[in-house]
DNA sequence: TTTACATGGGGTACTGAGTGCCATAGCCTC
DNA sequence: GAGGCTATGGCACTCAGTACCCCATGTAAA
């Protein structure tokens, strides 16, 4: 009853040849197609019917490869949280090292897919940002991160004491700190250095919540103690193996100090 | 995927809410039938039809009460974020104390709508935890709380370096101990001290991103630092105003120790 | 070659949430 | 009693998402 229907141009495909990047990858095609109309009419203005006439398929296919509208927007997040699983269940970076230090670099894996495609994700963002559904929906994927993270450090503090309480909190600040950082690379437009700026908001979090480096010596002064105080005294902050000699300790303190003029 | 459709500002008023002689408010008469409903027949196997035809109701005026079905679910927390808005607006607890200890006071307002109903809220939660739609729209709405808590911190830290990321990482962890400690109370079936679970919960957050206390002291041993050292390597944390004399930080951190046997 | 089966896509019809528009019933004020 | 305001009810419609069955093609077994 319908006209003529689209000719499916791709000519069957000998399955030897190119035997990389072989078959039609619809799900790519659909993908591309619903973002592109998304950015044309807006997320509500398009409907999944527009996506699969463009696309040149049925409507049923849509729903094949993306369980819900909103999935089409972010098609590449099931992929990254698997590479996160991933690299969280070989062992994070070292089992011996900082679980903190495992987190924020699992955190990373979630930047490197926004950055691989900078003006892909710039757009992506100004529309999440607007349309109230897409919102939503990130904060769902945001919340699985978030909970592979909690996971992981559960696992690591085992049967510490507020283990669970601490692998939630941290899991919690890591993925805020990540996303502070994205965002901020995100709405200059994608121009600045994204790993940068997510570093510099994981530091943050892994200066209050890592493990105090051991290696580098058994007492450390954190001064200035970076936004602690607010504004009225300044405080500092120091963070010493239980067992250093404390003729250690006072010496660190005493050096610390001595950087710093304002006191007496 | 059910979605949590944007948010009609316009709240329809109740009528006849405070002249205490009005009829029931059906807000509430619909909220009570939603809720009886998926207690019987689940979330997703109740339609909207069901509600108001128990209500006896037209199925207009739902929506005129609530924007979506999920809403029906969790009929007071417009309220309480209006309410935790509020007083933070109005100066957190005082303007000159600790910005966390006034966040932290806000997430207990939160707690409270709660422990006010507590087979309510025992009921809603397991109901919550089962329905995936019912799970992502809670994200959106514990969001906002964070996102207001964020913005009260935002505005304590002013121009402080870094205090936007900092206000985002503290709302979120502040926001993710809250929860762990009212899901821990959940979970028990609404029986033991709900604000212990949390207060210990906000505990941990407030140790590591709190002022320290000025008023009791210009120097503090934390020690046992708690969690911190994953178990190998005890650690110690102290924390001194950065104009405090030498000798009181000393003083404070040998009578730590004194109480440390294991430290030489 | 023919048959059997698996795979991937298409079509149709249905459910149910959410919206726009209009009608009506009550109530308050000139 | 006429106007106007508000709360509600009643369609009718759009559109996401699903169930069920269809067909084409490719591959393996007979």
């Amino acid at each position: 009853m319908t006209e003529v229907r689209r000719r499916r141009k791709a000519a069957p495909r000998p399955p030897g040849a190119e035997s990389t990047a072989a078959k039609a990858p619809m799900r790519e095609v659909l993908a591309e197609a619903a973002f592109q109309l998304f950015m044309e009419r807006g997320f509500e203005g398009t409907t999944v019917d527009d996506i699969v006439a463009r696309a040149g398929v049925g409507r049923r296919s849509f729903f094949r490869y993306f369980p819900s509208k909103e999935d089409a927007v972010f098609p590449d997040h099931e992929r990254c949280l698997a590479e996160m699983t991933a690299f969280l269940e070989s062992g994070g970076i070292r089992d011996g090292g900082d679980p903190v230090d495992a987190v924020c670099e699992a955190a990373r894996i979630v930047l490197r897919m926004y950055a691989a495609n900078p003006e892909f994700s710039v757009q992506r963002y100004r529309l999440t940002r607007e349309v109230p559904g897409l919102r939503t929906y990130e904060l769902s994927v945001v919340r699985r991160y978030e909970r592979t993270l909690a996971g992981y450090l559960r696992r690591r503090y085992g049967a510490q004491r507020d283990g669970a309480l601490r692998a939630e909190v941290i899991a919690a600040a890591v993925v805020a700190a990540h996303n502070n950082g994205l965002r901020s690379w995100l709405r200059s437009g994608g121009e600045g250095d994204a790993e940068a700026a997510v570093d510099h908001a994981l530091g943050l979090v892994r200066e209050v919540w890592g493990r105090p480096a051991q290696a580098s010596g058994d007492a450390a002064v954190l001064t200035p103690a970076p936004g602690l105080g607010d504004g009225d005294g300044e405080v500092i902050v120091m963070v010493a193996s239980r067992n250093a000699p404390l003729w250690r300790v006072v010496q660190r303190l005493e050096s610390a100090l001595a950087e710093s003029p304002a006191l007496k």
